[in-house]
DNA sequence: CAGTGGTCTAGACCACTAA
DNA sequence: TAGTGGTCTAGACCACTGA
């Protein structure tokens, strides 16, 4: 009966991570490398199936490695980190099309929204009271996936008040010309202030395939509610990003 | 040889999660409860250690129950959700310590923060760039633990060049009376803007043990660096907050 | 000191990928 | 079709809590 070393100074798949993370950073495991499988890390490094996968388990969600049934573990390619900016300074948050192509040039990428099918649906109980809405009120969705080089890195629903949408390309077409939010003015509903609200949390199930998830990563939810005149909510746009691709950055003058 | 139900509509980890997961929102199991312990899955549910263990996990770093050896799982007391506000409608963002006390006497409960020795210390790598340091110059680092309750909820390391605090109240006191911002102002360094960068990781374990954590949750890292005349950094604070207990939120105008 | 959760070993079946 | 990761079972030792 094989007898563990009790005394070891931290628990085997620790120990075993933060050795695979030290090749990782030092370049030894470069992205792209793939990993020992189960089988070597018991024979040539003596770690027993459940500990190389407890190790494993904690590198994913740390976003270092990528794997899945059937195919060996990989060094995940180091994408640059995508960065949501929000600042008093900027002009618009709007024009999230030309925004995302944009931020995505300049870190060198190919940026892409896929937009699923725009139409009219109950508002979810979780959205309604961003937009001042009883349970159940039909709201405009559209859906949308943002993809950096083809990954899926940002999954972001966008609810419109039926009046806010009506009768615009909001409720209307794929591609919104200028942004929802010229388009928005242009009916006359101007944006004057938004709210942006974080929260961090295991994604769901439907989530990790949306977002190439292997395992329980956090994602982050950030939902945003933009505010016309007399603070009368316009959009509520709830996004989910992939936590292990994104920073958030807000700058804000110290005094009114 | 036990055989298992390889046709089961998910896996046994993932229901057993949600068993549990629906009896703690539905009030089944209140906080407080004592979940079943591992035998008893094993005994009474049908369930494997291993699944067990996987289960409670998931159910951790969603912040839902709480464990540890030698003591029987529990359903997290659900506290309230504390809530980092910025908003450009805001008079200062400073006076943490009020601040502090303030929110969680709105939520109910006492806040109360533990200030650590104040000292110089060559800047940390990662904070180097963003007070325009070199690597290794001294700055004064006032290291803080924000509890809620008793509970710690958030570690805060805010560090100052040399030439903010020296001589200030600020290298000096445990309290800063009217905070630091007016401790600045005072030194003829009023703070004008300032940036928040926001990223979520696990917890490394020495913040596991600092926020009474349990398990592999996330943190946020919540980084601040607060500007004076001509952008020059006069405080970088580094703030790590138990991800299950923070929403954000950020307030700001459309167009400047 | 008994009970419990944290960790570990050994061995198994299955789903999926890639050759 | 072989190989690999995902999941599961069974059984063990240890560190720690609380009676």
């Amino acid at each position: 009966m094989a007898v563990i070393d009790r005394h070891a100074s931290t628990h085997r798949y620790i120990e075993l991570a933060n050795r695979i993370r030290s090749g990782i950073v030092s370049g030894e495991f470069p992205p792209g490398r793939e990993l020992p499988t189960y089988d070597e890390f018991r024979d040539e490094w003596g770690y027993a199936r459940s500990v190389a996968q407890a190790a494993l388990d904690l590198l994913k969600r740390e976003g270092l490695i990528d794997s899945g049934r059937g195919r060996r573990s990989k060094v995940r390619e180091r994408r640059p980190i995508l960065t949501h900016t929000a600042s008093f300074a900027r002009r618009e948050v709007g024009g999230k099309c030309l925004t995302w192509k944009r931020q995505c040039a300049e870190l060198g990428m190919e940026g892409a929204q896929r937009t699923g099918q725009i139409r009219e649906i109950p508002v979810p109980d979780e959205v309604a009271p961003y937009l001042d809405l009883e349970p159940g009120e039909p709201v405009v969705l559209r859906p949308r996936v943002m993809l950096a080089d083809g990954e899926p890195v940002e999954l972001a629903d966008s609810y419109y008040p039926l009046d806010v949408a009506r009768g615009t390309p909001l409720a209307e077409h794929q591609l919104v010309r200028g942004g929802p939010y010229a388009a928005m003015a242009e009916a006359g509903l101007s944006p004057e202030t938004y709210e942006e609200e974080i929260g961090v949390r295991p994604a769901l199930s439907g989530e990790r395939s949306a977002l190439n998830l292997s395992g329980e990563e956090a994602v982050i939810s950030l939902i945003r509610t933009v505010y016309g005149r007399d603070e009368r909510p316009l959009e509520c746009c709830v996004m989910v990003l992939r936590a292990d691709r994104h920073k958030l950055k807000y700058e804000l003058p110290m005094h009114l």
